[in-house]
DNA sequence: AAACTTACTTACTAATTAGTAAGTTTCCAA
DNA sequence: TTGGAAACTTACTAATTAGTAAGTAAGTTT
């Protein structure tokens, strides 16, 4: 894998770690055992590294949802709780989650990328969860975008939850959001 | 209010906008009007600062919960979530989600108190929603205590889409918690 | 009135930060 | 084989950071 992949992997995952204010090219550097100055020749300015993250992280995602897209709306939704199952076990948060809580004090492009990540991240647990209330694999009583909100939200502050109580309110978070969705015996 | 009461209000403000990482002893002397070391005379370094915020954060929710705790449970539930509500409309999140997701590059006390203010918080919602559904004033499938866990989850990163994709994500997203417990007619 | 405390300010240090400019090595193509 | 681009290093700057030490003014206690 060349430099720039690098480093942006290892941004990504100190962003959600340390968040995206406490990580420094410094501590990308060490890691990839180059100088400073290296990380400023592929990223001139911090602002530009975190939006190519960001920039990173929707493309991840779309060559993702369109792999999973062909697969059946259980394993889909199975699938997508084990995105943010593989982030609590390197005690991790999600992406979203962690530029979230800092959006305020940072580049408003990373902001408007990340809405357009949630957006897309959105319209598919939408759509699959639509899918899977009309076939009745799912059970909900609300919207099916309502139900996105309120399983993206479950699994995002699961992850944090996890991370200061303990990694089995994840397990709790996870099998209670299969549990109101009526699906049962997976895995 | 003296000083130090300030100094942990705008601190708390502060990280639950910017993050703790993000803002400096700077940053509270400008606001207060104070130098620099006015703050450093109050709270030795940083890391005191953040667990005093913690600290008046459990104190605070320990008197809120207390008066809370004489209400009927269908307020005690709307006042819950009005607490994040509040949140939401300064833009802020919730002091759990902005330190959890920066809480590997922390102190440790910070993250062991806010581990006492998350299950305090848990304990009570678990109580509210017990009681609750056994008045079949509330109703779900899982235990008390996963779906405190869910709707704690849905609320703080309720807070956290917001800012991202809008306010109304946290207006559907409380409408959703609602109505997945069958309470109707409220405000 | 003297001693002491509280709540600061002034003035500083050392470390870390993002960022830059100029030079160097390595490889590849004409 | 020479020219140039890619991928760096060296060496630096300026700003910001947490934190400290010494001094001061106002009030409080003895």
């Amino acid at each position: 894998m060349d430099t720039r992949s690098q480093i942006l992997q290892i941004a990504e995952r100190l962003i959600k770690t340390k968040g995206y204010t406490a990580f420094s090219y410094h501590d990308i550097a060490q890691e990839l055992g180059v100088k400073n100055a290296a990380i400023h020749y592929h990223f001139t300015n911090k602002e530009l590294l975190g939006i190519a993250v960001v920039e990173r992280a929707i493309q991840q995602w779309d060559a993702y949802r369109t792999r999973l897209s062909k697969e059946p709306v259980l394993i889909q939704l199975l699938e997508f709780i084990n995105l943010y199952k593989a982030n609590q076990q390197e005690r991790q948060v999600c992406l979203i989650g962690a530029i979230a809580t800092q959006v305020t004090g940072l580049p408003p492009t990373m902001g408007m990328r990340l809405q357009v990540l949630a957006e897309s991240i959105h319209t598919y647990l939408s759509h699959v969860l639509e899918e899977g209330k009309q076939k009745e694999i799912f059970s909900f009583e609300t919207s099916p975008s309502q139900k996105a909100f309120l399983i993206i939200s479950n699994l995002a502050a699961g992850l944090q939850l996890a991370r200061v109580m303990g990694p089995q309110v994840f397990q709790e978070i996870k099998s209670g959001i299969l549990k109101e969705l009526s699906v049962y015996n997976y895995e």
